[in-house]
Formats: C-alpha cells, structure tokens, sequence
RNA sequence: GCCCCCGUAGCCCAAUUGGCAGAGGCAGCCGACUUAAAAUCGGCACAGUGCGGGUUCAAGUCCCGCCGGGGGCACCA
C-alpha cells in the first residue's frame, strides 16, 4: 500500500515531520486571512486576548490559544468569515525593567520578543490572520491611544485631580486601585502607600449605571462569575444625602446614607481623617484637640493599606471639638475625625447609627459614645433583638422604626420614603446613588507608555495636542535615566519637553506622564479592522462590517479590569458617534489555567512546565489536544493528571485510518456501511452542538470513539475498501483539524484533498440519525427489570401493553395490582404496583 | 463577615437537563502478534455520585441542612 504523502514514513506517524511538512506551506498559503468586504460569507468575529511580549509562550498561552483556535476553525469550517487577529499589549514595565538592567532601548528588547513569540505562534499553527499583526508600543498604534484620549479630554472624560493616589513605593509609580490587591501591588507585592499627587483620570463613574444595567444583556453568553465580579466592583447604593449644619461653619456637610429611616438614631458624626473636611473643622478647634488630630492623622498617612484592612482592627479616632445639627430632630452631635470613614466615597463623612451599624457600634464603644435604638427588629419568633447598647451586636434588619418622632410605627421602606420627603420639604436632603467604582486613574510616570498628548501652558493652560500634530511619540531612551523616582524619566528628555504651546505659541511644556497600559487594551480589538489605516483609529465600514466581537477568549485574570475598561471605552465611542454598538464582546470565554502537581507554575516552586519541551516531545497537535480534552475550558489543567503522550497516540491511531483508506476521493458515501455511516452523522451533529457550548473536551471523546468505530469496521467489518470507511476517515480529518491541525491536514492529504481547515463542516443527513429501534428500559417501582427493543415510533398505550406482556415483568410483579404506569415512549415504561 | 462555583471509578472527566450511573482517556491487569521488546490489536476490572434529610412513579440532576475544596468582595456608610 502506498501513501499519498511522499514526506512522511508511510506507516509511521511522525509528529515532527509532518510539522516540517505543513508549516511551510500554510506559511505560504496564509490560510487565514480575514475575507474582504466583497466577501458574502457571514462573518464571525473571534478574539484571544493579546499577549505582552514576554519572550516565548508559556503553557497558559498554550492553553488559551489552542481553545481559542477550535473556535475560529469551527466557524470556518461552517462557512463563516471569520476574523481572528493577533497582536501584542507591548508597552509596559517588564520592558522598561529590562531595559535598565541591560541599558538597552526597551524596543529593542520588545521587538526581539514579539518575533519570537510569532515563531512560536506560528509554529503553535495558530489560525491568525497574519496581515492584521499590530502592537501597542509602536506609534502607528499609540497614535490613536491618543487620539482618543483627546476625544475623551474634549467631553470632560479625560480630566486632571489631585488626590490622595495609591502609590507603589517600589515600583515608583501610581497605581489604579484595580492594580492594589489585598493592599499589595500588583506586580511586585509591595505594600502600597498613599501620596498626594496631581494626576489624569477617566471618568468611568459618569459609565457606572450603564456598565452596571448593561450587564443584563450579557447574561448567559458571559461567565455569570465575571458579570457577579463586574457587579460587585462597581457595587451600586441607592441611599440619602443628609444635609447637616455644623456650628460654628458657614457650610453645611453633607452625609450619604443607605439608611435614612435611622436618621434619629444618629448619635455622632464621623469624617474621613484623611479628607481636607477634618482638616478644616480641626483646625479651627483648639490647640489640644488640633494636636492630637494632626498626630493621628499622621499615623493614618502612615499607615499602608495593609494595616487598614487588617479585619478585627479595633476603631480609632479623635474628636474634633465640633458639632453637627441633625436636621430631623435637631439634636447635637460630636463630630469625630476616624480612619473606618474613606475620604473618596460620598462625601467622606457619614452619620454614626451605631445600633444599627456595626462599624459605627464599635466605634461608638471604643469612645464611650452613646447607642439608640431606632428600628425594632425581631427575630424569628418574633422577640425583639437584644439592645445593641448591651449585646454589642448591630441590628441590621427590617423593622418598625421607634424613638423617632413622627416616624414612629413606619416599616423600612416607609420610613426610607418618609424620612426622605421631609429632607426633601426641608431642603436638607435628598435621594441619592453611590458607587464603589472610582475613576480610572490613568497616569504614570513611567517611560515605556504612551505619552499624554497635553502640553501645559502658563497662559492657556492645558492644552491638547492638536490631531494633526499627533502622534507625541516617545523620546529616544539615549540619556535618559529610566530608573523609578517617581517622577516620570520623560521630564528630564530637555528638548522633548520643551515645546510650544498650540495656541498662543508660547514656550510650553509637555505632559511628561505616559498612560495606564489597560488604555491600549481598552480599544484594540478595534483597531484590528484596519490595523493600517493612517487616517482614524480605525475605519467605521470594517467597525460595521466585523464588530463588535462576537467571540472573546481569555483569562478570567482581567475579569474586572480590562473586560470594565474596554466597555467604558466602547460606551464612550459609541456616544460620540464612532461605534453604532455598545458592548465591546458579546460572549466571553475564560479559560482555566494550567498548574502542574496542584499549583501554579512558578519558578520559587519548582513546579514549570516548560511548553517547548513538551512540543519537542509529544508534538504540537497532542499538547493541543490535550488542552482541550483535560475537561472543560473553564476548569483549570493540572498537567500531571494529564496524557499528552495519550493524546499523541490517539493521534496516530486516527491518521492511519487516513492511511488505510483504499477507496477513491470522491467515492459517494451511500452505498456504505449503514452503521458505521449512522455513527459518523451522529458524531458530527453531536460535535457541532458541543464546539458551540464550548464542551471541547466532549468532542474530542466523541472523535475519539469515531475513530474507535471505523477502526473496527476497517478491520473487522465493512473493511478499507468500504465508502464509509472513507466518509468517517474524512470526518475524522474534520473535526480533528479544530484541534490537531498537522494531523488533519496530512490525512486530508492522505485521503486525496487540499485545505482541510476549508474543508467545510460536512451536511448531516437526518436520515441516518433515525434509529431503527430503541431500547425501552421497563422498571418496576423505579427499578431496571426488563428491556425491549422497540419502534421508535411507538405509542404511549402500545408500549404500555408490551412492558405488561413482558415474561420478566410479570414475574416481578407477581399479579400485584398497578398503581400507575408512566410510560415516556419510547424510552421508558415504569411499572408501580399497589 | 457577605456573595458565587464545585464534590461521579485510583486519576482526568461524560451522563440527552428529572428517566438504564459510564461515553472518552490516563494509570492497572490479561491475552494476541514478536526470538524478545517497542509499537499495534483484542479484552478485563473498578464507583452507586461528599454526608444527612425532603419532593417525585423515578434524583448525580430539584429543595433544605451540614462537611470538604476553590474563587470574588471586604470598614463603600
């Protein structure tokens, strides 16, 4: 027998030569590259989260493209248009760290990287479109960065503050708070400290409803995790501002409230420490009270995150000697200054309910404050709860409000409105909404990022770059000191810095901060529609023709960051008229990560696969293979519980099916084995349901027992010759190219065709899913006694009759009388006796 | 503390969404081929679904309560 692959040993599945085989020529084919607007497929928008360039891929690479893959290939295969670009998130610290360690010019070291990650991807037989490669450090890309920027800056949403910024006193640089995890920086874990520093902000929060409300429309073709994460990180409250006079100040302050049906029971008020509010009302008191606000504030400053969100921290605070009216009742309350109250949310003060705040009840017993009780609530025999003055437990609950006047008797939701009108008659109150979501602070001052195209004017002030002067490209690294101080390296890039203003011509200097990398994230899967275009981020016919993206694949590490950034940028878009959509992703997959012997890979354990090994041993296809077989997508891989070298020899088993084939390309399948034909169509419409519920793992088992079947039937059955021996090798090839793209291509080769990645998805013919007969399971009392091949097409009374008439049955039931028969025909009868 | 997800053979995982617990694989064992081994082929065994209740003719699947594992948020007023 002789095979049509003239490469390749022609009994031996060799992995590495059918590698040296096809790379070259899919190299020269480019298989897949996006169809034109002349194209009448309907499209399919499929998108892997872009890599940073860090040199080679790693296994979590592998992992994720080779799923992202299956899903780009099946859309070809069902004759889509599909788009699957790739490109690289270039710009960020582990190039500008590198480049001071070796003082290089971090492009350099981002160039080299980003070409060997190509290799590996290509080699990796990723389904890229090649043509539409781009990266984010380069200017033709930043260019836009700032482009939009300036749209942003021209509605307000681009604007400049100075607050109290999370600050990395490591890394030198501010970080969003997304990027502060547990206190710690995200990067290098060091405790992140605060600083007081004039920096660029995106005003997400004018976004919060709609990122919160839109939300909805992506339920179920969104993980529900991501969406519960995305939810809970911009944490929407609906509540009160309450107006309160303070003595002895011209201005009232404001508190925000969740509860305003426990307004009585406010008995002090306490104002963020940090905030310039406690400043101001200590500094008017005396020197005693000033001394020991300005002492404890300096231990808050102090103090990192970490110490802050220590659990069990006891309450601390001063008194600032100063007093507030509450509006309702006009009682007089202390104002105390305390760290447990945040200067950056509502108003960075509140009104203390310690009966029915436990923050505020252990505060109020740390400083001997007093506890009223406003809302009676009941446990669930209906017993009043312990005082909270005595127990120390807060009452949280729903109840009818006490000790309030005129809102005596009111349940919550009546107080609520109650106590709300009358602030509102008053005018010293009235309903509000609050958020945890913050705004996206944007600036850094590092090097390697794009640079804000604002020069800064002492006549004009801060004044955009005009478009037709962008892009602000970055200086060159040559005498630049690159090292973090906390100030950005651009400032000392003399001649860069130095310009002219764009208005009034005068000298002027340039914004010497670069941008949060999450910018060049936040738009690039437009920019992938016309990555060349020299005239516009990007073209609005390719934006209408491809997006937004209908498939999106990555790891659920970017589940509130970037996924909330990229839907803020799109809202953005679309409300200036340049996207007609306002959902960047219409359905996202996150893959799990792969971990070796139950942890993470990392270096400190040990425990690192090193992904070019496993290619150099099992091939490319059975690492594939195995990534998507290990279970399903979302789940993380342990790769010591799996078998890429399992995975290589299914591999070699369904190739020589390929190879034993003896019929004729093009041979009609009718005239073959019916059963074996039946078992093909079945697989291939049971397959193309469970790509499309991303169940990959299945369908690698059901391709698997495809190719169980035919081997059987090639060797004991309908034997080589049979045409639907053929059919099935062919389908094998098919489905196995989502997965194994060397093998199937050579067995495509094998069987006499070209393309296989363009093979189409094959029809299936419903006929051949009718079952001549089914199996009917009779049970009594729940319990398999009996089974009986029957027509599909039975009837409920028919069946009903078989199952009594059954020797078995009759035995088992012994002539007791039936209570009932459930008959589900025609899979199941279920007999009951009395 | 609050919220979410997951517990099925030694292991990774299926189970038509309430209808025969087992499709696929790994590891294991037996056999065929072989001088032998590898490769290949054929076959075998293994759990009653974390635990306890409930609903139902019928529960891995639905409900309640525990146990175990993972994740998110955490002074957001």
């Amino acid at each position: 027998m002789t095979s049509a692959n003239p490469e390749s040993d022609e009994n031996r599945y060799d992995f590495h030569a059918l590698e040296r085989r096809w790379q070259p020529v899919w190299a020269e084919t480019q298989p897949f590259k996006a169809g034109g607007a002349d194209d009448a497929r309907p499209t399919k928008y499929v998108l892997d989260m872009f890599p940073y360039p860090s040199g080679d891929l790693h296994m979590g690479h592998a992992e994720a493209y080779a799923l992202g893959d299956v899903i780009s290939r099946y859309w070809i295969q069902r004759g889509f248009n599909v788009l699957h670009p790739i490109g690289w998130d270039s710009f960020g610290l582990p190039a500008e760290n590198a480049a001071i360690k070796n003082n290089t010019d971090p492009r350099v070291w981002t160039e080299a990287n980003i070409a060997q990650q190509r290799a590996s991807m290509e080699r990796y037989a990723c389904s890229f479109d090649w043509d539409r490669v781009l990266a984010t450090h380069r200017p033709e890309y930043y260019h836009w960065n700032q482009w939009i920027f300036t749209r942003m800056y021209e509605r307000g949403l681009a604007y400049r503050k100075p607050s109290l910024v999370n600050w990395c006193p490591k890394d030198q640089t501010v970080l969003a708070n997304e990027q502060v995890v547990q206190g710690l920086c995200e990067r290098c874990d060091t405790p992140v400290t605060k600083k007081k520093l004039t920096q660029w902000y995106f005003k997400v929060t004018e976004y919060a409803d709609r990122l919160l409300d839109d939300l909805d429309g992506l339920e179920g073709t969104w993980p529900s995790k991501v969406i519960a994460m995305q939810r809970n990180w911009i944490n929407r409250s609906h509540g009160a501002d309450v107006v309160f006079s303070i003595e002895g100040r011209d201005e009232p302050i404001s508190i925000y409230t969740t509860r305003p049906d426990t307004l009585c029971g406010a008995t002090f008020m306490v104002v963020a420490a940090d905030s310039d509010l406690a400043s101001e009302l200590a500094a008017d008191a005396d020197d005693a009270t000033r001394q020991a606000f300005d002492t404890y504030v300096a231990a808050v400053k102090g103090a990192t995150d970490i110490d802050r969100m220590s659990t069990e921290r006891p309450k601390t605070g001063v008194f600032l000697g100063r007093y507030a009216t509450n509006p309702v009742n006009g009682e007089r309350l202390p104002i105390w200054a305390s760290d447990y109250v945040l200067a950056d949310y509502g108003h960075g003060a509140i009104m203390a309910v310690p009966a029915h705040d436990q923050r505020d009840l252990d505060f109020a017993r740390a400083m001997e404050l007093p506890v009223r009780t406003v809302v009676d609530v009941k446990d669930e025999e209906g017993n009043s709860l312990p005082d909270p003055a005595e127990s120390w437990i807060a009452t949280g609950g729903d109840g009818l409000v006490v000790n309030s006047g005129e809102f005596d008797g009111l349940a919550k939701t009546e107080a609520i409105a109650a106590v709300v009108a009358k602030l509102n008659a008053d005018g010293v109150g009235s309903e509000t909404t609050n958020y945890r979501l913050r705004d996206w602070l944007i600036s850094r001052q590092r090097y390697w990022g794009t640079p804000i195209p604002i020069v800064h004017c002492d006549k004009c002030g801060e004044v955009p770059v005009p478009d037709d002067q962008l892009p602000v490209e970055l200086p060159p690294t040559e005498g630049l000191d690159l090292k973090p101080k906390g100030k950005s390296p651009l400032a000392a890039a003399t001649d860069w810095v130095n310009t002219t203003c764009p208005k009034c011509s005068a000298p002027a200097l340039r914004d010497t901060d670069t941008m949060d990398t999450f910018v060049d994230s936040s738009w690039y899967f437009l920019r992938y529609l016309s990555p060349n275009k020299t005239d516009g981020p990007f073209d609005p016919a390719e934006a209408a023709r491809w997006a937004p993206v209908d498939q999106y694949v990555g790891g659920v590490t970017h589940a509130i960051l970037h996924l909330l950034y990229a839907r803020f940028f799109t809202k953005a878009l679309n409300d200036m008229g340049y996207v007609d959509f306002e959902e960047p992703f219409l359905a996202l997959l996150n893959q799990g990560m792969v971990q070796m012997d139950g942890s993470a890979m990392s270096k400190s354990r040990g425990n690192i696969v090193r992904l070019s090994e496993q290619l150099d041993e099992y091939g490319v296809d059975a690492v594939r293979l195995t990534m998507a077989f290990a279970g399903p997508p979302e789940d993380d891989i342990d790769w010591a519980d799996v078998s890429p070298s399992g995975s290589a020899k299914f591999l070699a088993r369904a190739w020589r099916l390929a190879r034993d084939v003896t019929s004729e390309p093009g041979t009609d399948p009718a005239s073959g084995d019916v059963s074996l034909r039946a078992h093909t169509h079945k697989t291939l419409a049971e397959c193309a349901e469970l790509v499309e519920g991303f169940r990959f793992n299945v369908v690698v088992a059901r391709t698997m027992e495809l190719v169980n079947v035919t081997r059987k039937a090639i060797d004991s059955g309908a034997g080589p010759a049979d045409p639907a021996v053929r059919e099935a090798a062919e389908v094998v090839a098919i489905l196995l190219s989502m997965f194994a793209p060397y093998c199937s291509e050579d067995m495509w080769s094998m069987l006499g065709h070209d393309n296989v990645a363009h093979a189409g998805y094959p029809e299936v013919d419903p006929e051949l899913l009718v079952e001549e007969t089914v199996t009917c399971v009779v049970q009594v009392k729940g319990k398999v006694r009996d089974r009986l091949e029957v027509d599909p097409n039975v009837g409920e009374d028919a069946l009903r009759e078989l199952a009594l008439a059954s020797d078995v049955i009759k035995r088992a039931l012994d002539g007791a009388e039936l209570r009932t028969v459930i008959v589900r025909a025609p899979k199941l009868v279920n007999i009951v006796p009395m």
